[in-house]
RNA sequence: GCUGAAGUGGUGGAAUUGGUAGACACGUUGGACUUAAAAUCCAAUGUCCAUUAGGACGUACGGGUUCAAGUCCCGUCUUCAGUACCA
């Protein structure tokens, strides 16, 4: 009886899905553990090989923790909101929700025939209505919300509007924008209504605004600060240009220190907590105000060394800094504004590759240094961003190097403040080893002593205070698209309202083009039917709207990570239509156990969902506070791409091996046309492009057409993608999902070779006729050797290591040590092969159905129990051990049932030459130098 | 520049965390079985010297600690990832 996987496959994924083998429920006694995968985005290329990587390795700890007595949430859905969905939408006509519903069946058929243990009553998808009623619930709850400095967490918008009603804004402890001034109840109560609505937007958590944002003209659309690498955008890779526009943001900036500080309570890895820490980007320092000579106006800069204030000689200003225009001389005024006009003129990108050059202009202003009163020149510097802190710097060139480099560019002083350093060839930047001088009073004080003085002071003079400043923008929630989660948000005189939740969700509608308007309005101002009847309360026809009852509604939808920066927890209690899910499920599952997923994620989806996760919990509903307690990265897996050279300028292609010194184009050829020697189907390749056809192959005598190799990226557009039908078809789910896991750690980027699978293709085939013959089951009940034993033990204790340490590579090689040496000792017993079987269910769970099947078992192998390992078997009656000395002496020694440590210890003595045996327990290690024992140890 | 990770045979990668480096697999070579192929099985496979026995050298490079270093320390180089005039 052969091993027939196809067949074995296809029965057992039947099985699981009629006796919903993995439905999770809250009954249990067993304890919780939830296992997560960042769910996909299902593009219209479907999966490949390297897709399934996370889900195999969730795969398997997920099965590993049924076997081990826990009530599993292993959950699989859909990020169906999305670009692509709809620029396919946009040339052909194709509704997304179409396309997207035959994405996810293919998605659905290719995860299905892996084998996955997810429990599929629980998917989600973030473009169904039944979901993103949720999302925009969510928003609600963010609209309707401040962040409260003085209990540090989300507070209701009534409350606050409340105390301003009673006292006025003076006392409130509230994150919000810098614009807000102060006013008092009387003044509050006497505003109009709209003003009113303006002065609460800078307080709500979810705010419209006009910022400047990243606008990508190619997509149409604003894009978020991680959508964007090298200011170009991250999909398509369009120019984006900065512009102002009024726009829905989030306060995530309310949140930053409680970002920060989680961190330091969840498992995740350092490389991925550091990036999230440098993204949000602390620095503590003082803000800093330099009034200026001969106006009112006053430069307000941050700093992170108020210890070098003495050391300032100038302030430099960005070029789009308000204060510009203002304070320029008359003199000066003809080059500030040619320069200001040719920074405006350069592009980000340019701006970031030009980092080195310096310029800059004087702007004929002096401010006054508020401790000395001596006049500080005012210049105007692109090195100085905008975007960041005030933009505005007091430079220090001692201190700095790029106010050095300034400096020394337009010959202004650089004064010393630090004690004994020489700075004629660079500036000190060394906070550690700082004693300040030639600055009154904080002469021979450290960085940190200075910098307390120093603020101390600025505090008592009014002219500045300390501050912590992060580099954590809020973030723009609007796009201006048409696949994504609508708001629930009407217009009433311009202001923003948000619709009652019991009228959700506000479902997306039919729109003829899904283009933007010819006025240049998103794609949702072409619906017809897209206005709010606050009379009906519900969505009616545009043209009706009479500006009584009737309003317009937002024309904006949410983006791409507003839908996954929740969902973890909807799987808690997926199909409640009542609640996003009840709080009985909510307290039952509470978080993530393990999250797997890849590292692109680290800066968008990652921080984002903790950011809400934190809102939710102000809110108290949910329970905890961060989401995930486990992370893992894991790394991609690449293709091998296939490069045939063209000579430059022909149809000749010439085999690698010939290449002399001819100008080369190289080619990508599809990887199928390629052997494992990189030797070229010729045919195949001229047929596969009409370009091809009357193509010239320059070969070798072998007239054999050898290719260049590279790993790049898998990528269809690359030609290197390996699909994972044609390799479950070939070798089956289980070869695929041990071969996946074989490859290396799971953290780590290697490239695919299709060859290698054959190693453990050729396992299971061992293992199949380890338990199956020619007539059937092979295995008997009788009693196993000593030796059998110990074969069996040694693997559990290291299966069950591995798996805890989620290194799955190495557990392969073991399962085949283990079968190799079983099939050599010739063992049939069942005591040995029933265990081995669990133990290799959560990596090959098909064949270990079937085996287990075939043993007689009626239940299914996912709720076996695993076997414990027990030490005892591992301990042999004698052994000999071969002693090492440093490297040249070398001997063994003899050591009896019964010799103790000093017997050893003087056999070692006297360097006989001797076997050292040991009975019973073997010791992990004896450590020997010449004339004593070091240490013995097990 | 900064941060993080890494550098081991022809290849992917092991190494009980300081204890016989190269497990396991791919590939390659040779052999068995077969009319043949596939499949399967066996053997060899870090480099160099040696007929063998055996020996020398070997974990990017240079030092160091230790009875013992791929592993720890110092310095150098290289690769990958993230981030960047962040004041």
């Amino acid at each position: 009886m052969m091993y027939n996987f196809n067949e074995i496959e296809a029965k057992w994924q039947k099985y699981w899905y009629e006796n919903k083998t993995f439905q999770a429920e809250i009954n249990s006694t067993k304890p919780k553990y939830y296992v997560l995968d960042m769910f996909p985005y299902p593009s219209g290329a479907g999966l490949h090989v390297g897709h399934p990587l996370g889900y195999i390795a969730s795969d398997i700890y997920a099965r590993y923790k049924r076997h081990k007595g826990f009530n599993v949430l292993h959950p699989q859905g859909y990020d169906s909101f999305g670009l692509p969905a709809e620029q396919y939408a946009i040339q052909t006509g194709q509704h997304p929700a179409v396309t997207t519903e035959v994405n996810i069946k293919t998605y659905r058929r290719q995860l299905d025939q892996m084998g996955f243990s997810f429990d599929w009553s629980r998917e989600v998808r973030t473009s169904s209505p039944e979901y993103y009623k949720w999302t925009q619930w969510i928003f609600i709850q963010l609209f309707n919300s401040w962040y409260n400095k003085s209990t540090d967490k989300a507070n209701p918008i009534s409350k606050l509007i409340k105390i301003f009603s009673l006292e006025g804004n003076a006392n409130v402890q509230a994150v919000c924008d810098d614009s807000v001034t102060v006013f008092t109840d009387s003044d509050w109560n006497s505003f109009p209504p709209k003003q009113q609505q303006q002065i609460l937007l800078h307080y709500r958590l979810a705010y419209l605004a006009e910022t400047e944002v990243n606008w990508c003209p190619e997509l149409g659309t604003v894009l978020a600060n991680d959508e964007i690498i090298n200011g170009i955008s991250e999909r398509g890779g369009h120019q984006v240009v900065r512009k102002k526009m009024t726009q829905w943001s989030m306060r995530i900036s309310a949140y930053a220190e409680r970002l920060l500080l989680g961190l330091n309570t969840i498992d995740w890895t350092d490389a991925l907590k550091e990036s999230q820490r440098n993204w949000i980007g602390k620095s503590v320092g003082a803000l800093v105000k330099f009034g200026l000579k001969d106006c009112d106006d006053v430069i307000e800069v941050f700093t992170t060394r108020p210890d070098t204030i003495f050391g300032v000689s100038f302030m430099t200003l960005a070029p789009e800094h308000e204060l510009v225009s203002k304070i320029t001389t008359k003199n000066q005024k003809a080059s500030v504004e040619a320069y200001v006009l040719a920074t405006a003129r350069r592009s980000e990108r340019e701006r970031i590759a030009d980092v080195n050059s310096i310029s800059g202009v004087f702007t004929g202003a002096y401010a006054e240094h508020p401790f000395t009163k001596k006049p500080v020149p005012v210049w105007v510097g692109d090195y100085v961003l905008a975007g960041y802190g005030t933009g505005a710097v007091m430079a220090v060139p001692c201190g700095d190097q790029r106010d050095y480099n300034f400096a020394k560019h337009f010959n202004l002083p650089i004064p010393n403040i630090f004690e004994d350093i020489d700075i004629n060839k660079q500036a000190f930047t060394d906070k550690v080893n700082t004693i300040i001088c030639n600055s009154d009073f904080l002469n021979g004080l450290s960085f940190k002593e200075a910098s307390e003085k120093a603020i101390n002071t600025l505090e008592d003079l009014g002219c500045g205070l300390g501050k912590i400043n992060y580099r954590l923008r809020d973030a723009v929630f609007s796009r201006q698209r048409y696949w994504g989660e609508p708001f629930p948000v009407y217009y009433v005189d311009g202001m923003p309202k948000v619709i009652d939740k019991e009228f959700l969700p506000i479902s997306l509608p039919k729109v003829e083009k899904y283009l933007p308007t010819e006025n240049g309005e998103p794609p949702l101002g072409r619906a017809d039917v897209w206005a709010w009847d606050t009379l009906q309360n519900r969505v009616v026809k545009n043209s009706l709207i009479d500006h009584s009852s009737i309003f317009p509604l937002e024309l904006n939808t949410m983006p791409g990570w507003a839908g996954s920066s929740w969902y973890f927890n909807r799987y808690m209690d997926a199909n409640n239509s009542d609640e996003f899910a009840s709080q009985n499920a909510l307290n039952y599952w509470q978080e993530v156990d393990l999250y797997i997923g890849g590292s692109e994620h680290a800066t968008g989806h990652l921080l984002y969902a903790r950011f809400w996760q934190k809102f939710l919990y102000d809110l108290n509903v949910v329970p905890v506070d961060e989401f995930a307690k486990k992370l893992i990265n894991q790394g991609m897996i690449l293709g091998t791409s296939a490069f045939v050279g063209r000579i430059e300028g022909t149809n000749t292609y010439i085999s690698v091996d010939q290449i002399t010194n001819e100008t080369i184009q190289w080619i990508h050829a599809d990887v199928s046309f390629v052997n494992s020697s990189d030797e070229l189907d010729v045919v195949a390749f001229k047929t596969w492009r009409e370009e091809f056809n009357t193509a010239i192959f320059i070969t070798g005598d072998n007239h054999l057409f050898k290719v260049k190799r590279e790993v790049e990226k898998m990528s269809k557009s690359k030609y290197n993608v390996v699909n994972p039908d044609s390799i479950c078809s070939q070798y089956g789910a289980d070869s695929l999902r041990l071969y996946e896991m074989f490859l290396g750690p799971l953290e780590q980027y290697k490239p695919w070779n299709t060859a290698g699978i054959s190693g453990v293709h050729s396992f299971l085939k061992k293992l199949w006729k380890l338990y199956v013959g020619n007539l059937g089951i092979i295995v008997v009940d009788s009693e196993p050797s000593k030796d059998q034993l110990k074969t069996l033990h040694k693997t559990i204790k290291k299966v069950t290591e591995d798996i805890e340490n989620f290194s799955f590579n190495t557990s392969v090689s073991t399962f085949m040590i283990a079968v190799n040496e079983l099939a050599a000792k010739k063992c049939s017993s069942k005591k040995i092969l029933e265990p081995l079987l669990v133990l290799i269910a959560p990596y090959a769970p098909h064949i270990a159905e079937e085996l287990w099947e075939r043993l007689g078992n009626k239940d299914s192998i996912a709720t076996a129990e695993f076997p414990e390992f027990d030490p005892s078997y591992l301990v042999e009656s004698s052994k000999s051990y071969p002693i090492s000395f440093n490297g040249k002496m070398r001997f063994t020694m003899d050591l009896s049932l019964d010799l103790s440590r000093e017997a050893i210890e003087e056999a070692v003595m006297a360097n006989k030459k001797t076997q050292l045996q040991l009975e019973g327990r073997i010791p992990k290690k004896i450590i020997i130098v010449p004339g004593k024992i070091v240490n013995i140890v097990g």
